[in-house]
DNA sequence: TCTTGCACCTCTAGTCGCTAGAGGATGTAG
DNA sequence: CTACATCCTCTAGCGACTAGAGGTGCAAGA
């Protein structure tokens, strides 16, 4: 019957206390009950849901994967498929996402190990950007 | 004296349309001149500077950065020093970007490896958003 | 010449996931 | 009783666009 007040809530979640907040606005996490003074009152199980949350994001996946997520989460008899889609759909983005970085992190590389430290006429970063030509990897 | 209309423009550069327009209203690129009917009328180097901005874009530089480097650009004698400063840093943010997906993925897969494909109350890719603590990563 | 239809114009508002600030109420320690 | 931290609601802002409304320009076919 401790009261959990949202910064006690956001210090144990992980969550700052103005996104605790935006959760609760947006319909991710269930209104609490309010003290006298209108304060909010979490349960522990907020906490861990919060905390639920905080990691789902932390992982890339979108607000909306979450809620789904979350729903799956308070009807345990489902099967889990969905969750595993969403987890698979987001294991193939973070794929797609590290081989176009370690694209961009070779062309990066080329033009900081050619600029000759001259004048910018001479400058293969501002060369290379203006002339995409130049490079060595094509996007799409 | 050919004029360049904005779809021209955006077909050349690879910029869309309203991104053309959104450029030019934060001053990444100059106000082109019109035609009687008041409507766009592009130069090659505004396509060349489109592309350029497309370029660095796709290379995740922020406007901010961007500017910069068409300021440099627009005035070659200056020392690339700055065009060189802003590359290594955004090389820097890349590398540990990949860095943090690498471990995104390790997880992720790891979730979906030993989802066990029945119902949610025996599935990994909850549990392991529920409790932090059973993941193999840490994070900060 | 007329008309069809696409491309263009401006302007406002929406996207996502917060974050910052104003202006005020509450709760607690000394 | 007085500080002072923490809480409340509300609105607006961030970056980098994107979408839509409502209207105008322009080139080509009938």
């Amino acid at each position: 019957m401790k009261k959990i007040t949202i910064g006690e809530a956001a210090r144990r979640s992980g969550v700052k206390v103005p996104t605790v907040r935006y959760y609760e606005s947006i319909g991710l996490l269930a209104a609490p009950s309010r003290s006298e003074g209108n304060q909010r009152s979490f349960e522990p199980a907020d906490i861990s849901r919060l905390a639920f949350i905080r990691h789902a994001r932390e992982l890339g996946f979108e607000i909306e994967a979450i809620r789904t997520l979350l729903t799956l989460q308070d009807d345990p008899n489902q099967s889990c498929a969905s969750a595993d889609a969403i987890a698979k759909a987001r294991l193939v983005e973070v794929e797609q996402r590290i081989r176009s970085l370690m694209a961009l992190k070779a062309e990066l590389e080329m033009m900081v190990e050619s600029c000759g430290h001259g004048r910018v006429d001479q400058c293969r970063v501002i060369e290379v950007l203006a002339d995409h030509g130049q490079c060595t990897h094509s996007h799409h």
